[in-house]
RNA sequence: GCCAAAGUAGCUCAAUGGUAGAGCAGCUGUUUUGUAAACAGCAGGUUGUGGGUCCGAUUCCCACCUUUGGCUCCA
């Protein structure tokens, strides 16, 4: 088990509700078997926050249903029925589930194993309820102690995840021990919808999609293509002071570029079709890795020149299933932050050590901080799977051992996982929390020791031999729209000044005051600050709050008293009103805090 | 791709088997404003698209498209 698993699992054990919530799937399975005879239970686990439960129906169960189920589930819990956890033999609990061929396959699993076969009664052969189900606990003593509950959604869940099975009927629901308790629960999943990068992105103008130009692909406005060069330049920047040579490649290559890499067969069904020209199949790249290599062999290369750290913003075309695509998360068409570092084997501990050193700077500029915001986890291989993962074991115990000699090295905390993997080699990624808490993946570091070889990459070493280097596959930003989507749910839309479509909103009150307000302007476009005058026919407070609602940094107003005294009046997006100061201060401290990219506004 | 749902003006939402209405945004006037919404008028929609049922469909049915929540996937 991994360790992730395995921590999800200790955070539930250690959750006081986790026993309520599992007595609640089973009330809520009792519910569905009654109301949809034949129905048969699956499964059904309490999870972080709820819990849910896997039905194999034939009925179709939407939302309108909802209500009937929860009014049987109420009875249930009305009836306060006992929950009784006791041991049974395998033979006898063969005869309690020979019906349910789910159930049959875990008894068969269990009694394989050796395990002790566990069920649980709720109410008894006298009561108007009463089921007994394959089950581990913990429960509550009584269906009577479950004071709220509700049902969130329906969905389809695959028998024991795989596409090829089954679709089951999956019906997610949470419980608590008070209707308090569940209302402040539903009232934070409104929280959390607000911050949403999708409605946010909305609201503040940032992109848009359009069914004219297709799924999955964003197009981004003026307000949000300044947080996408910004956060372009930013790591262009970072990446040219720490010795990457950014380079430009084709966004099209010959498919035989990626059989010759090994990627084709692998990444055929998430590629764009090719097309056809001339004599040449050509397909839009979904990764940069061998239009590198390609850079790399134009000519011969020497031990001096390592290590050669190929940069480049690549826009990527993936084709991901239409169900996966989400908001700027998971896209179609995104700009990767890129490279590939070519060094000898001796120096990839090292050229990990600086990648990783460039990935904490560069998340602390964005306001990531690590262990809070984000984690490593080590992304293995598996020696027994051939066809996922290169089969070489002793290359990847190598390769593994570098990543996780460099973690442990940093006493940075890491979690493993295995079957992670590329296929050409192990990884350590960078895994963040997206505003309703999953995890995604990203930045990312791999150890490649198999391209290489397949494209024969080279360079002569101190004694005049070819050698072959290791290829450090690596993203300092990851892609640049995911990023923005996770800082925009970070920064709710207030992002730092140095990523503001608009740092500063100038407010004159009347329009006496306009003339004043655009000297004021020129001087804050000499400093490349993004600002505007509101010189819109509206009263002070009107634009006020416009700015406010677009998170507008600073908010200078000008009246009588400003052009008088040749100041602004500064009030700040956390509504803290400065009063007046020089015009010359002001412009300084926004160009300071935009060019140190602070996190603070003053 | 699979399961479930949603789609009405730029945005947020209302209404109806007899071809739709509000607030905000926009435009035009009036007003010239001191730290989160001045007033008035105007304009804005083949109700996602295409079929079907009906005297009549935006409403009922079907298909498709897009979006959302899951599943699977994520180089």
């Amino acid at each position: 088990m991994s360790e992730q698993k395995q921590k999800v699992i200790e955070k539930l054990i250690n959750d006081p509700l986790m026993p309520l919530r599992h007595s609640a799937e089973h009330v809520l399975h009792m519910s569905i078997e009654s109301l949809y005879p034949g129905a048969k239970k699956v499964m059904g686990p309490p999870i972080e926050n709820g819990f849910y439960g896997d039905f194999d129906v034939e009925a179709k169960i939407s939302q309108e249903d909802f209500e009937k189920i929860e009014a049987r589930m109420q009875e249930i819990i009305n009836a306060k029925l006992s929950v009784i956890l006791k041991e049974v033999s395998a033979e006898d609990a063969k005869q309690l589930f020979k019906d349910n061929q789910y159930k049959m396959e875990f008894v068969n699993e269990f009694a394989g194993q050796g395990k002790n076969i566990t069920v649980c009664e709720i109410g008894d052969s006298t009561s108007k309820f009463h089921d007994v189900d394959l089950c581990a606990g913990p429960h509550i003593n009584n269906t009577g102690d479950i004071k709220a509950f509700k049902i969130l959604n329906v969905a389809g869940a695959y028998w024991r995840g795989d596409e090829k099975n089954k679709m089951l009927t999956r019906i997610y629901a949470t419980a608590f021990d008070s209707k308090e308790n569940l209302q402040k629960y539903l009232d934070l999943q409104e929280e959390i919808k607000k911050r949403d990068h999708r409605k946010i992105g909305k609201d503040m103008d940032l992109f848009a999609f359009s069914d004219l130009v297709g799924k999955g692909l964003p197009l981004f406005t003026e307000r949000g293509t300044t947080i996408y060069r910004e956060l372009s330049r930013f790591v262009v920047d970072e990446e040219i002071k720490r010795g990457y040579k950014h380079v430009h490649t084709p966004n099209v290559a010959k498919t035989d570029l990626y059989r010759k890499s090994g990627h084709y067969p692998y990444y055929k069904e998430t590629m764009y079709p090719p097309m056809q020209i001339d004599e040449d199949e050509l397909i839009l790249r979904p990764m940069t890795c061998p239009h590198h290599f390609a850079l790399y062999m134009s000519k011969p290369r020497s031990y001096k020149e390592l290590p050669i750290r190929y940069a480049e913003l690549a826009q990527l075309y993936r084709y991901e299933k239409s169900g996966e695509l989400t908001g700027l998360m998971r896209v179609r068409e995104f700009c990767l932050a890129d490279s590939h570092n070519f060094v000898r084997k001796e120096q990839a501990a090292e050229e990990i050590g600086l990648v990783l050193d460039l990935i904490e700077s560069s998340t602390g500029v964005l306001g990531f901080k690590k262990g809070e915001d984000y984690r490593y986890r080590l992304s293995l291989g598996d020696r027994k799977n051939t066809t996922k993962f290169y089969d070489s074991p002793s290359e990847w115990d190598y390769a593994e051992n570098v990543l996780r000699t460099v973690l442990t090295q940093r006493n940075a905390p890491f979690y493993e996982a295995e079957g992670e993997a590329a296929f050409y080699g192990p990884k350590i990624d960078i895994q963040l929390d997206n505003v309703t808490g999953k995890e995604e993946t990203a930045f990312t570091v791999q150890y490649d020791f198999v391209l290489p070889k397949r494209f024969e990459l080279e360079y002569v070493n101190e004694k005049n031999e070819m050698d072959q280097p290791v290829v450090i596959h690596r993203s300092s930003i990851g892609a640049i729209e995911r990023t923005m989507a996770f800082m925009i749910e970070k920064y709710a839309g207030a992002f730092p000044v140095w990523l503001s479509p608009q740092q500063v909103a100038i407010i004159p009150i009347g329009e006496k005051h306009l003339e004043y307000a655009q000297k004021v302007e020129q001087l804050f476009r000499e400093k490349n600050i993004r600002v505007s005058v509101d010189s819109r026919n509206e009263p002070m407070n009107a634009k006020i709050r416009n700015a406010q609602t677009l998170k507008v940094p600073y908010m200078l107003i000008i009246g009588d008293r400003e052009v008088e005294n040749g100041t602004v009046s500064v009030r700040l997006r956390t509504e803290e009103n400065l009063g007046a100061k020089p015009i010359a201060e002001v412009v300084a401290k926004v160009s300071e805090m935009y060019l140190t990219k602070s996190l603070y506004l003053w």
